[in-house]
RNA sequence: UCCUCGGUAGCUCAGCUGGUUAGAGCAUCUGACUGUUAAUCAGAGGGUCGCUGGUUCGAGUCCAGCCCGGGGAGCCA
């Protein structure tokens, strides 16, 4: 049992009379030389409590530490107010306080900051009605997603983070070592030996758990990975992190369009589950940030996602009329423009399926026109590409001769090999972006502002 | 990484074609006000103008390099 009350349950109180104790930060004060208001917040909610402290009750040096910021412990009786802006509020009969804040140097005001400034004071931000906000948001999401998987009869599955493999192909990788970089051991050519190194080779973070993914899809038949990914990538875009956490699922027996419907069902099972638990943290987002939040998160749950191939894509493309800066060719990869375009015409999220072999991964599952694969991208408004896969090739052949025609490594590859060899079976699997979907929902405009402590090229502070 | 815009008080910004002691709003502090809702009103304090170098009698202002941040693009989730 808590020895206090969460604000959240006595803002839902109505047992007026009782005595409480709250728990809490000091949001504002307001008030004169009589009467104090000061509002409380717990981050159970969005919502502050009002408690109101009469001057005369206290002693002087008590009232004046209660600033911005710090942190009080309030005992008194739950009562309806009597003021206007809020129901119920404590008339403080206890204030203790447990953590002081200097206003002269506590860089939170009761004004708005730039999101800009308040990324500089990350270890603060939290206590922001926005960034308390969207983290209850991003809880409820993250909760969601295990609660989806966990009802579908998918077993989470965790896959690793130092990863021996550079095969995956997404990107550049962030090297582990405990190897002393200043003087490494070396072999006879010059280069590093890493056969020194901790694990006896070299290791990098995982950019993709997808491969030991599917290893468990064929053992388990349905799983999901939920994990962070790391990226080295210099990218420097509201976009990207360098460390973000990614979705996984991947299933056995599941064909291509069985693995559109399972990501369309969940981004939409993802949104409304939001929609009917953070409605408070919504509400406040729309209404401070982004007045169609709520329409376009709405439309999203309610609107059927449109599919077409990139054959077709290409089609609307070039016989749109509209000029581009880069041009349309079949073969090439879509550029934002093009995407933004395909989102705007169809007034809905698209899947894109059907992607030149050349321009995609060595394990999709190649189509009989041998020049397409099984590939299959979902492209949101803004946000662009939230969720990326496939079906995977489960012939051995082929998928030996595409890593051959691609020069990937093939002996690093002999456990992914091994499931063609041993039982292979059609299966699926795709990739979500956590924060691009938590960007999506929150309505926030850069990913930076949907993590707590953000990884990005030149930033790892706190 | 490329393009572009920016860095002046705790925060958000103004500061003209270079010219005396660099301004405002909010915040903070002091005071006024018997219930406030971003409370209100009056007053006060607060600056290495991102860093380094250069041009000049004189640089917040012009030039170069660097650092950091925003937006756009690429890479992708």
């Amino acid at each position: 049992m808590l020895s206090h009350t969460l604000i959240k349950n006595l803002l839902a109180s109505t047992t007026f009379g009782t005595e409480v104790n709250a728990r809490g930060w000091v949001r504002t004060r307001r008030g004169n030389k009589n009467i104090a208001f000061i509002a409380l917040n717990d981050g159970s909610t969005i919502h502050s409590i009002q408690v109101v402290a009469e001057m005369s009750k206290f002693s002087e040096d008590l009232m004046k530490k209660i600033t911005t910021g710090c942190c009080l412990s309030v005992t008194g009786d739950l009562v309806q107010s009597h003021g206007k802006g809020q129901t119920v509020e404590i008339q403080a009969k206890q204030v203790e306080i447990l953590g002081e804040a200097d206003a002269e140097t506590f860089p939170l005001q009761k004004k708005e900051h730039t999101m800009e400034f308040l990324r500089e004071i990350a270890h603060l931000r939290p206590r922001t009605n926005t960034f308390g906000a969207v983290f209850r948001i991003r809880h409820h999401l993250a909760f969601a997603i295990h609660k989806f998987f966990n009802d579908r009869n998918f077993y989470y599955l965790h896959t690793p983070i130092i990863t021996g493999s550079d095969a995956e192909g997404a990107g550049e990788m962030f090297h582990v070592s405990t190897l002393n970089a200043a003087n490494p051991p070396r072999n006879p050519d010059g280069s590093v030996n890493f056969a020194e190194d901790f694990f006896g080779k070299e290791t990098n973070l995982t950019v993709s758990g997808q491969l030991e993914g599917e290893l468990g899809a064929l053992a388990l038949g349905l799983i999901y990975t939920f994990g962070p990914t790391f990226r080295a990538e210099n990218s420097n875009t509201p976009r990207h992190l360098a460390e973000f956490w990614m979705i996984e699922p991947e299933m056995a027996f599941h064909d291509i369009n069985d693995n559109m419907d399972l990501a369309e069902e969940m981004l939409k099972y993802l949104v409304s589950y939001v929609l009917e638990h953070g409605a408070d943290d919504l509400q406040f987002l729309n209404d401070r940030y982004d007045k169609e939040l709520l329409a376009r998160l709405r439309s999203v749950t309610e609107k059927k996602f449109a599919r077409i191939t990139y054959t077709t894509a290409v089609d609307m493309l070039t016989t749109s009329g509209k000029t581009f800066e880069y041009p349309v060719k079949w073969g090439s990869d879509l550029q934002k423009e093009h995407e933004t375009f395909l989102v705007e015409k169809h007034n809905a999220p698209v899947i894109i399926t059907d992607y030149p072999r050349e321009i995609k991964a060595f394990y999709m599952k190649q189509n009989d026109d041998g020049k397409t694969v099984r590939g299959m991208d979902i492209l949101f408004p803004w946000i662009g590409e939230i969720i990326g896969g496939s079906q995977r090739e489960e012939n051995l052949e082929k998928l030996q001769q595409r890593i051959r025609e691609m020069k990937l490594p093939e002996k690093e590859l002999w456990w992914y090999l091994d499931t063609r060899k041993f039982g292979t079976c059609v299966h699926s699997g795709f990739g979500l972006g956590f924060e691009r979907l938590a960007l999506f929902v929150t309505g926030m405009s850069n990913i930076r502002d949907v993590i707590p402590f953000p990884r990005t090229p030149k930033n790892a502070e706190f």
